[in-house]
DNA sequence: CAGTGAGCGAGCTTCCGCTTGACTT
C-alpha cells in the first residue's frame, strides 16, 4: 500500500508521474474542478459579503468519492494541481472536500512532466496560497454575476428566442465579429494602377530569362497610367545601381494552444475544435505534452532531445539553441509549450492525427534551428524618358537553416509582399532588352473576415479567454445564433490592363473573381442586435480592455494587496443598478430599419428582427381596434446571406414575389419558393429542389412538371412497400432497406431486412416502437447533469 | 424547405475555467 496520495488534474499526467515517483506514491487525478457555484440564486450570498455557495458537480461525485476513500487509507495527501490561479483553487477545494487543513497539507508544483522536475518539486513542498485562491474566487464570482445578470436582461429585451446569453468573454467575441463585418460593409474600394516592366537578360548559363521590375508609386487613374506608358515609348533602359543586402529569417516559438490552432487552420484547414480533439488524442497516447497551454517554454530534456535530433538529421550547423519568452501578458504558464515527447517518433495514429503531430514535430525542431540566411538584390533601372527609376528585386536563399523543416503559414491580413526569386546577373551601366510594360488596375481590400483561428488570435491578444476555453467559446457564439461559419461566393469584377509593347499602348478589360471566402465567421442579425443592445447599456463590460482591467485587480488580490469581496462589491453595486435600470427603461431591441416605401401601395417597408428571425415587412402592424379594419401587413423572411443591416428596398421587394403559385398540376397546386436548402417546388405535400438553371422568380409550370414526374418515378422505384393509411413507407437505401415515417428513418433489424416486402404493418410498428424506446442518445458537448 | 409576426404569461433558458468520457452514423 502506497503511503502518500498525490492528486493531479489530468489522468494522463497521473500515469506518467506515478512511474516517476515509484511505489511510495499513489497518483490520482481529480479531472479539473470538482466543485462549482450552485445555480440557484447565482450561488452567491450577495448580502453576506458575496459568500460563495459551492456544490460538488454532478459529474464529479464519483471521482470525489474515490479520492475520499483513498485519502482515508493514505498517510497523507499531496496536492499537485497546476501552478496557476485555477489550479490553486482546485487544491483548496480538494482540502475542503477531503477534510484537509490547507495550512499544513503539502502542495507541490512543476511545469513539466520530467523526472528532475518532479523530484525537485517533491523535495520542495509548500502550502496552499489563499491569496491566489481568493483571486480565483473573485474571477469565478464576477463571471457568474456578469453572465447570470446580463442573460436574463436579454431574455426580456430581445424579441427573439429564449436561450440567449451574454458573458465577459462571449459577448466581446461577438463584438469583434460584428465590428469587422461593419468595417467591411463601410469599406470604400479604391483602385489604382501598378506598373510592371519585363526585361530579358542572360542568366549564368547564357540562357535568356525574363525578369520583372516594378514601376514608381501606384498611379491613381487610367489617364495617368496611360500617360506614363505613352511617355515610355522608345525609351532606353539601363541598370543604374545594384545593391546586395544580407538578410535573415528566424523561426517562430514552439506551439501554444492558440498558435497551434492558428497553424492547423492555415496549413491543414482544421477547425479549432478538431485540432483540440486530435491534440487530446495525441496527449492521451503519450505523443505530445499537454495541449492547453500558454507557455512557449521547452524543458531541458526537450532541448537536449531536439538538439540530438537536429544534429543527427541535418548536422551541427543547423542547430541553434533558443529560449523564447511569452509575449502575452495574460499567460499563466502552468505547463510547457506543446511539443513531442519523443523527437524520434514520426507518426502517431490515423492520417489526420499524424498530420497534426508532424506540424508539432516540425515546429518544435525549427524552434531550435539556425536562422535562414538570405541575400536580397535591389537593382535600380533608369528610364531615359522619365525621372523615376524602376526597381527590380530578387531574393536568394544562401542558407536554409530552419526553413529546411518548417515555414510558418500566413494570414491573409499580412498582405501580399512576395519578392521575386532569382535575378539574372546584372552590371551597372548595362543596357537592358525591353520586352513590355504593363499597368494593371488593382483594388484596395478591406480587412478579411475572421476565421475561428484568427478570432482566437485576437482574443488572446486582448487577454480574453484561456487555452481551455477558446474552442468552447467559438462553439457557444455559434450555438446561440450570434455568429455563423460559412462560405461566401465571389463576385466578378472587371479591371483594366494597359500594355506597352512594340512602341504601342493597348488597353484591354479583363475580369477576376473576388471576395470569395471559405469557412469565415459572419455575424447574424441576432448577433448584431444583441451586440448593439449590450454596447449601449453595458459599455463597461463590453470594453475590449475590461478583462485586462479586472485581471490587474485579480493580480492585486493574488499579491495580498486587495480584499477580494471588496473588489467584487465595487464592481457589483454600479453594475447591478445598471441592470435594474436597463430592465425598467430600455425598450425591446428589434434592429428596425426603414428601407423606403412600396412603389405599388405606398406603404412603408421595414426590415427588422421578428420573433422567427430577420424579416421585411410592408405596412405597419396595427393593434387593438384598428387591427380589425386595417389591412394586415405582409411579411417575408430574409434569405440566408441577407441582413437587415444591408438589405435594399429592391431586394426586399423581390422577396415578396415568393412564394409563387404556378398553377394546378394533376389536381394539386404547384408552389415555388426559396427555402433553407435553396429554391424548391412544393406539390401534393412533397418538396422538389429546383434545378440550378431554374429561377424561382420566373420559372413556369411547364418546366417544373417534368421535374415532379421524374422525381416521383425515382421515388416509386425505391419504394418496397407503402402503408398508405399510416403514412409509412419501406424504402431501398444505400445501406439496405429502411422504414420512413414522416421525416424520421428507422433501421430494420438484420433478420427482417432480408425480406423487407414481407413485413406487415404490425411488424413495422414494433420496429418503430422499439427504436423509440431506445432512442439514440446524442451527447451534447459540455452539457452535464439531467 | 409551411406560416408564424400583437400581447398575455407559465416555465424555461444563462456565465467562465478546469478536466474527460460515451454517444451514434
Amino acid at each position: 500500500m502506497a503511503k502518500h496520495l498525490l492528486i493531479v488534474e489530468s489522468p494522463a499526467k497521473a500515469k506518467t508521474i506515478e512511474k516517476i515517483l515509484g511505489s511510495d506514491f499513489e497518483v490520482k487525478s481529480c479531472y479539473g474542478h470538482i466543485r462549482d457555484l450552485e445555480k440557484e440564486d447565482m450561488g452567491i450570498d450577495i448580502k453576506n459579503g458575496y459568500k460563495p455557495k459551492y456544490i460538488i458537480s454532478e459529474d464529479k461525485q464519483k471521482v470525489v468519492k474515490e479520492l475520499k476513500s483513498i485519502a482515508k487509507k493514505s498517510d497523507d495527501v499531496w496536492l499537485a494541481t497546476d501552478e496557476d490561479r485555477e489550479g490553486e483553487a482546485i487544491s483548496w477545494h480538494l482540502c475542503e472536500v477531503l477534510g484537509l487543513d490547507p495550512k499544513t497539507t503539502k502542495r507541490i508544483v512543476f511545469h513539466e512532466i520530467t523526472k528532475p522536475a518532479i523530484q525537485k518539486a517533491v523535495e520542495n513542498p509548500r502550502f496552499v496560497n489563499m491569496d491566489l485562491v481568493n483571486a480565483q474566487q473573485a474571477r469565478r464570482i464576477l463571471d457568474r454575476i456578469v453572465g447570470f445578470e446580463l442573460s436574463p436582461v436579454l431574455w426580456r429585451k430581445m424579441s427573439m428566442r429564449n436561450n440567449l446569453s451574454a458573458g465577459r468573454v462571449q459577448s466581446v467575441a461577438v463584438r469583434i465579429i460584428v465590428e469587422r463585418e461593419r468595417d467591411i460593409t463601410r469599406f470604400k474600394v479604391n483602385s489604382s494602377f501598378k506598373v510592371e516592366a519585363f526585361f530579358s537578360a542572360d542568366d549564368i548559363n547564357k540562357k535568356k530569362v525574363t525578369f520583372k521590375a516594378d514601376g514608381p508609386d501606384k498611379i491613381s487613374d487610367v489617364n495617368g497610367a496611360n500617360g506614363y506608358l505613352e511617355k515610355c515609348i522608345g525609351a532606353k533602359y539601363t541598370v543604374k545601381d545594384i545593391q546586395v543586402k544580407p538578410g535573415k529569417k528566424s523561426p517562430s516559438a514552439p506551439f501554444t494552444t492558440s498558435t497551434l490552432q492558428q497553424e492547423a487552420s492555415r496549413k491543414l484547414g482544421y477547425s479549432v475544435s478538431k485540432t483540440m480533439l486530435l491534440a487530446q488524442k495525441l496527449y492521451e497516447n503519450g505523443h505530445i505534452t499537454y495541449m492547453r497551454t500558454d507557455s512557449v517554454n521547452l524543458s531541458e530534456t526537450a532541448l537536449d532531445a531536439s538538439r540530438a535530433a537536429i544534429i543527427s538529421q541535418y548536422g551541427e550547423k543547423y542547430h541553434q539553441q533558443r529560449v523564447y519568452k511569452t509575449k502575452s501578458e495574460s499567460a499563466q504558464e502552468a505547463h510547457e509549450a506543446i511539443r513531442p515527447t519523443d523527437m524520434n517518433a514520426t507518426t502517431a495514429g490515423d492520417a489526420d492525427t499524424t498530420r497534426l503531430y508532424e506540424l508539432i514535430w516540425k515546429r518544435t525542431m525549427a524552434s531550435q534551428m539556425a536562422d535562414a540566411q538570405l541575400e536580397r538584390t535591389i537593382a535600380k533601372i533608369n528610364v531615359s524618358t522619365q525621372p523615376d527609376m524602376l526597381t527590380a528585386t530578387g531574393e536568394v536563399l544562401r542558407f536554409d537553416g530552419f526553413l529546411k523543416v518548417y515555414s510558418e503559414g500566413r494570414d491573409e491580413e499580412d498582405g501580399e509582399d512576395e519578392n521575386g526569386g532569382l535575378l539574372p546577373p546584372l552590371t551597372v551601366g548595362q543596357a537592358l532588352d525591353f520586352q513590355r510594360m504593363q499597368a494593371t488596375e488593382r483594388f484596395t481590400r478591406p480587412q478579411p473576415r475572421y476565421t475561428e483561428a484568427s478570432l482566437v488570435k485576437k482574443l488572446e491578444e486582448l487577454g480574453i479567454g484561456r487555452p481551455s476555453t477558446y474552442a468552447p467559446t467559438i462553439s457557444t457564439i455559434q450555438a446561440r445564433g450570434y455568429v455563423e461559419k460559412r462560405d461566401k461566393e465571389g463576385v466578378k469584377r472587371n479591371f483594366q490592363v494597359l500594355t506597352l509593347k512594340d512602341d504601342k499602348v493597348t488597353a484591354v478589360t479583363d475580369s477576376e473573381n473576388f471576395g470569395a471566402e471559405k469557412s469565415k465567421l459572419f455575424p447574424t442579425d441576432l448577433g448584431m442586435v444583441v451586440n448593439d443592445f449590450l454596447r449601449e447599456h453595458f459599455t463597461k463590460v463590453m470594453d475590449y480592455d475590461f478583462t485586462a482591467k479586472i485581471e490587474a485587480e485579480f493580480d492585486h488580490i493574488a499579491e495580498g494587496r486587495q480584499v477580494w469581496n471588496k473588489m467584487i462589491d465595487d464592481f457589483y453595486l454600479p453594475f447591478h443598478e445598471n441592470v435594474e435600470h436597463t430592465i425598467e427603461t430600455a425598450s425591446r431591441a428589434k434592429g428596425e430599419r426603414e428601407l423606403g416605401v412600396d412603389p405599388v401601395s405606398g406603404k412603408p417597408v421595414v426590415a427588422r428582427l421578428g420573433r422567427f428571425g430577420p424579416m421585411v415587412q410592408i405596412g405597419v402592424s396595427a393593434t387593438g381596434e384598428a387591427a380589425a379594419t386595417e389591412e394586415k401587413p405582409r411579411f417575408a423572411k430574409l434569405r440566408t446571406n441577407q441582413s437587415i443591416e444591408t438589405i435594399t428596398l429592391e431586394e426586399a421587394m423581390e422577396l415578396f414575389k415568393l412564394p409563387r403559385n404556378l398553377g394546378v398540376f394533376e389536381g394539386e397546386d404547384v408552389v415555388v419558393n426559396i427555402g433553407r436548402f435553396g429554391p424548391y417546388a412544393q406539390h401534393a405535400g412533397q418538396f422538389y429542389s429546383l434545378k440550378k438553371e431554374m429561377d424561382p422568380y420566373t420559372v413556369e409550370l411547364i418546366e417544373v412538371a417534368p421535374l415532379i414526374e421524374e422525381k416521383r418515378k425515382a421515388k416509386a422505384e425505391s419504394e418496397i412497400k407503402v402503408f398508405e393509411k399510416e403514412k409509412i413507407r419501406i424504402l431501398k437505401g444505400p445501406y439496405g432497406p429502411y422504414i420512413k415515417q414522416g421525416l424520421r428513418n428507422y433501421k430494420i433489424p438484420k433478420e427482417q431486412a432480408e425480406t423487407p416486402a414481407a413485413l406487415t404493418i404490425e411488424d413495422v410498428k414494433v420496429i418503430i416502437e422499439e427504436a423509440k424506446a431506445n432512442p439514440p442518445k446524442k451527447a451534447p458537448r459540455g452539457k452535464k447533469g439531467k
